[in-house]
DNA sequence: AGCACGCCGACT
DNA sequence: GTCGGCGTGCTC
C-alpha cells in the first residue's frame, strides 16, 4: 500500500514506473576566495525537471560576482541557450571543470542588477512554484521581459501613445469617499490588507483606485494596476496617464520587447512608480510596493491557461503580503471566492451601490415559451428595437454562438456532421461558406449528402451571430450593423476597431458574443437584448450559474450608462433564480443561493480543486494512464478533507484528435503531498509516452 | 519542454 | 539512392 511516506522513487518502484534520475547535491559550501573570481553557481532553468543545474562562472575583471536572484544565460543541451535564475553560489577553484563527476559548462552572461530578482520577488517566485507544483525555473520567465538585451531602443513609450486628457474634477460620492477612507487607513497602517470593492457598472470604482494610488505615491510607495487585457483601452490608459504623467508605464500587447525592457528597467531604477497592465504587470520590479489594484477581479483571464497556470488575483495577494501592501480587488460581480473571503473577514468589503449620474437599467425578462418568435426574436424585443432606433439610439444584441448554424443535421437519419478530430458537431459558417470546428479549427465543405445515410436532406439548424445579422439585414434594413465575434476579429486590433467604430456611432446595432459584454462605455446605447439568457446555465460546469450571472450582469450594464436604459432578457426559463437575480441587479440573492450550493457539493470556495488532465491519441493508452494515476492518488490521499473524483472522460471527451480524461482532487494538499504528487506525475509522464499529463491548481473551468 | 539522434516509407 | 516521419533519451 503506497502512502505519502513513500518518496517518488519508492512509489515509482511500487507501481512499476521507471526510476527518476536521483541527483545528489553536496551541501558543503566552499568558501568564496576573494582572490579567485571563479564561482560555482546553482541555476534554476525553465525546463519541467525537478532539479537545478550547476555551472561555472569565471567573471570578467571589474564585474561583480553573481548573486542569488541574478538572471543568467547559459548553454543547455546541445545547442540551446536558456535564461535561468541563480539560486545558490559557492567558490570554485579556477581550474575546476567538474564537480562530483558532473562536467560544468560556463555561464554565458549575467544580466545587470535591473534584472535581478530581489528577495521579495524571489519569495513570490518560490510561492508560485510551490503552490502550483512547478519547478522554480518554470516560473522565472514571468519575472523578466521576453529576451532582455535585445533592446530596440527609441520606440515610443507607452504613455506617449495616449495623449493626456483633462482630469475630470468630479466630487467623490459618499460611497467613494468611504471606500477611499478605508483604503487610506490600510495604506497608512503599513500592514498587508485586502479590500473588496463591490461596485455596480458605472459606480466610479476607477476613481477610487486612482485616488488610492495617488495616496500610496504620496507616502513614497509604488503601485501596480491590473486590468484584463481587453479593458486596456486608449480611454483607460489616457485617464491614468493624465493622472500620473511620467511616473506611469503601461504594459500591453502592442509593446515591443524593447519597450517592455524600458518599462522593466524604469521600474527597477525607481523612475517609474505605477505600472498598469494585464496579469503579467504583477511581476514588475517596483520597489516599495504599496498598493496592487486588481480591476474586474472576477475575470477568468487572470488565470493563465498555459504553463505556468497561475492566478494573478491570488498571486497579487501574495505579493501584497510580501510588501505589506494594500490589495484592492474590484468588480461589479465579485468572484464567489472573493466575496466568501470578504464574508469571512479576510477582506474588507466596500460597496458602491449607486451608478454615477444615472440609474441601473430596467431589465425585462421575456418568456420565449409560446412566444411568436422570428429567428429567435420575440415581438417584445423587436418592438423595443424599433423604439430605440426611432429615438436615434444604439442597441447591443448578445448571442453567445458564432456562425450561421450550430449544427448540420440530416433530416432523414438525424445524424449531425461531426468534426473528425473532436467529437463535436461542426458549425456552419456563411463567410467563408464552410463547416468549422470551434475547438480545433478543422474546416470542410458542406456535404451534399448525409455522410451517414446518403440522404440529400441535410439541414442547418440552431442559430448563431451570422444568422442574427442576416435576420437584421432583412427586418431592419435601415439599421447599420456591426458584428463582433471571433470571426470578425481575426486580424490584430480589429476587436478594438469594431468597438471604437460603434462608440463613434458608425452603427446602430452591435451584435456579438461575450465580447460585447466587456469594457467600453457606449453613452448612446439604451437597449441591450440578450437572445438566449439561459443559454449558459445548462453547461456541465459547477461555475455555470456564476458565469451566467456575471455575463448577464455585465452585458446589462452596457445599457444606459448616461441616462435611462433598457434591457431585454429572452429566456426559456424566465423564472430561473439566476436570470431573476441578474434582472433585478441582485448580487446578494445570487450568492446567498449559490454559496450554500457550492458548500453542499464541496466545490470552491468551500474547498479547493486540482484538476489532473490525461490526454492521448490512443484512447486505451490515455485511459490506462488515467486509471493508474487515479489509483495511485486515491490510495495515497485517503484522509479527511480530501476527495478524489474520477478518472472520467472529460466533458469534451475528444478534442484535437486526443482522448481526454480527468481526475479532480477536492481539498487542499499539504506540502508533503504536493512534493509527492510532483514525483508521481513525473514518473507517470516518463512511463506513458504519447500520453500528456497536465495538472491545474485552482482550475477556472473543469471541461 | 526542446532538440538531436536514429531507424523505416515515398519521392527526385 | 535521401528527405523526413516521430519514438526515446538527455539536458549541469
Amino acid at each position: 500500500m503506497p502512502s505519502t511516506k513513500m518518496d517518488a522513487r519508492e512509489l515509482a518502484q511500487y507501481y512499476g514506473l521507471p526510476q527518476l534520475p536521483w541527483k545528489y547535491r553536496p551541501k558543503d559550501a566552499r568558501e568564496l576566495d576573494p582572490t579567485n573570481p571563479c564561482q560555482l553557481v546553482e541555476i534554476a532553468l525553465p525546463v519541467p525537471l525537478d532539479q537545478t543545474f550547476s555551472y561555472r562562472y569565471a567573471r570578467p575583471t571589474e564585474t561583480e560576482p553573481a548573486v542569488v536572484g541574478d538572471l543568467v544565460v547559459v548553454p543547455f543541451g546541445r545547442r540551446r541557450k536558456v535564461t535561468g535564475v541563480v539560486v545558490g553560489v559557492q567558490g570554485l577553484a579556477a581550474d575546476a571543470r567538474e564537480v562530483d563527476g558532473v562536467k560544468l559548462k560556463d555561464v554565458g552572461q549575467v544580466y545587470g542588477p535591473e534584472y535581478r530578482i530581489g528577495a521579495e520577488r524571489m519569495k513570490v517566485a518560490r510561492w508560485l512554484a510551490d503552490y502550483y507544483l512547478l519547478p522554480l525555473g518554470e516560473v522565472v520567465p514571468l519575472f523578466h521581459p521576453p529576451a532582455p538585451g535585445t533592446k530596440a531602443r527609441g520606440g515610443r513609450t507607452a504613455d506617449e501613445l495616449y495623449p493626456e486628457v483633462d482630469k475630470p474634477l468630479f466630487e467623490l460620492s459618499a460611497a467613494q469617499k468611504t471606500a477611499v477612507a478605508a483604503g487610506s487607513t490600510h495604506l497608512k497602517s503599513q500592514q498587508f490588507s485586502a479590500m473588496l470593492l463591490h461596485g455596480v457598472t458605472g459606480s466610479g470604482k476607477t476613481e477610487v483606485y486612482l485616488t488610492l494610488i495617488e495616496e500610496a505615491l504620496a507616502l513614497g510607495r509604488t503601485a501596480i494596476f491590473l486590468l484584463p487585457e481587453i479593458a486596456l483601452t486608449p480611454q483607460t490608459l489616457s485617464r491614468i496617464s493624465a493622472r500620473f504623467g511620467e511616473r506611469v508605464a503601461a504594459i500591453h500587447s502592442g509593446l515591443s520587447a524593447g519597450q517592455r525592457c524600458l518599462v522593466h528597467e524604469g521600474a527597477a531604477r525607481g523612475e517609474i512608480d505605477v505600472v498598469v497592465g494585464p496579469r503579467s504587470a504583477l511581476f514588475a520590479p517596483l520597489k516599495n510596493l504599496g498598493i496592487i489594484v486588481v480591476d474586474e477581479e472576477h475575470e477568468n483571464s487572470y488565470k493563465q491557461d498555459e504553463k505556468p497556470r497561475y492566478h494573478a488575483r491570488h498571486t497579487a495577494l501574495v505579493r501584497g503580503r510580501e510588501n505589506k501592501a494594500l490589495v484592492v480587488l474590484g468588480s461589479a460581480t465579485p468572484d464567489l471566492e472573493s466575496m466568501n473571503n470578504a464574508r469571512n473577514e479576510r477582506f474588507e468589503l466596500l460597496e458602491l451601490p449607486e451608478r454615477m449620474g444615472g440609474t441601473l437599467p430596467l431589465v425585462e425578462v421575456v418568456d420565449m415559451r409560446g412566444a411568436k418568435t422570428v429567428e429567435g426574436f420575440t415581438p417584445a424585443l423587436t418592438e423595443a428595437m424599433h423604439e430605440t432606433l426611432a429615438a436615434g439610439q444604439q442597441i447591443i444584441l448578445y448571442y453567445n454562438r458564432r456562425g450561421f448554424a450550430r449544427v448540420v443535421q440530416c433530416t432523414s437519419c438525424g445524424e449531425v456532421v461531426m468534426c473528425p478530430n473532436c467529437d463535436i458537431g461542426l458549425t456552419y459558417h456563411l463567410r467563408p461558406r464552410r463547416l468549422l470546428c470551434h475547438y480545433c479549427g478543422h474546416t470542410e465543405n458542406l456535404p451534399e449528402t448525409c455522410p451517414d445515410c446518403g440522404s440529400e436532406e441535410t439541414k442547418p439548424s440552431g442559430g448563431g451571430t451570422e444568422k442574427v445579422e442576416l435576420h437584421l439585414q432583412a427586418h431592419f434594413p435601415e439599421a447599420r450593423l456591426l458584428r463582433l465575434d471571433r470571426d470578425t476579429t481575426t486580424r490584430r486590433g480589429s476587436h478594438k476597431k469594431i468597438l471604437a467604430a460603434f462608440a463613434r456611432g458608425e452603427a446602430d446595432i452591435l451584435i456579438g458574443t461575450q465580447m460585447v459584454a466587456k469594457g467600453h462605455h457606449f453613452p448612446n446605447v439604451s437597449l441591450v437584448g440578450v437572445l438566449a439568457a439561459d443559454d449558459g446555465l445548462g453547461l456541465p460546469d459547477f461555475r455555470a450559474a456564476e458565469r451566467s450571472f456575471q455575463l448577464l450582469t455585465q452585458v446589462a450594464g452596457r445599457s444606459g450608462r448616461t441616462g435611462n436604459g433598457r434591457v431585454v432578457f429572452q429566456a426559456w426559463q424566465p423564472e430561473h433564480p439566476v436570470i431573476q437575480a441578474a434582472a433585478a441587479h441582485d448580487y446578494q440573492t445570487f450568492i446567498d443561493d449559490e454559496l450554500p450550493a457550492r458548500k453542499a457539493l464541496g466545490y470552491p470556495p468551500h474547498r479547493r480543486l486540482m484538476r489532473l488532465g490525461v490526454t492521448g491519441k490512443k484512447q486505451g493508452e490515455a485511459s490506462e494512464a488515467a486509471d493508474r494515476l487515479a489509483e495511485v492518488v486515491r490510495e495515497s490521499f485517503i484522509r479527511p478533507g480530501l476527495t478524489v473524483l474520477g478518472p472520467a472522460p472529460a466533458v469534451f471527451p475528444r478534442l484535437h484528435d486526443r482522448f481526454r480524461f480527468q481526475i479532480l482532487i477536492k481539498g487542499t494538499l499539504n506540502k508533503e503531498e504536493k512534493v509527492w504528487l510532483r514525483g508521481v506525475l513525473a514518473s507517470l509522464r516518463g512511463s506513458y509516452r504519447g500520453v500528456d499529463v497536465v495538472h491545474d491548481v485552482d482550475p477556472v473551468s473543469v471541461y
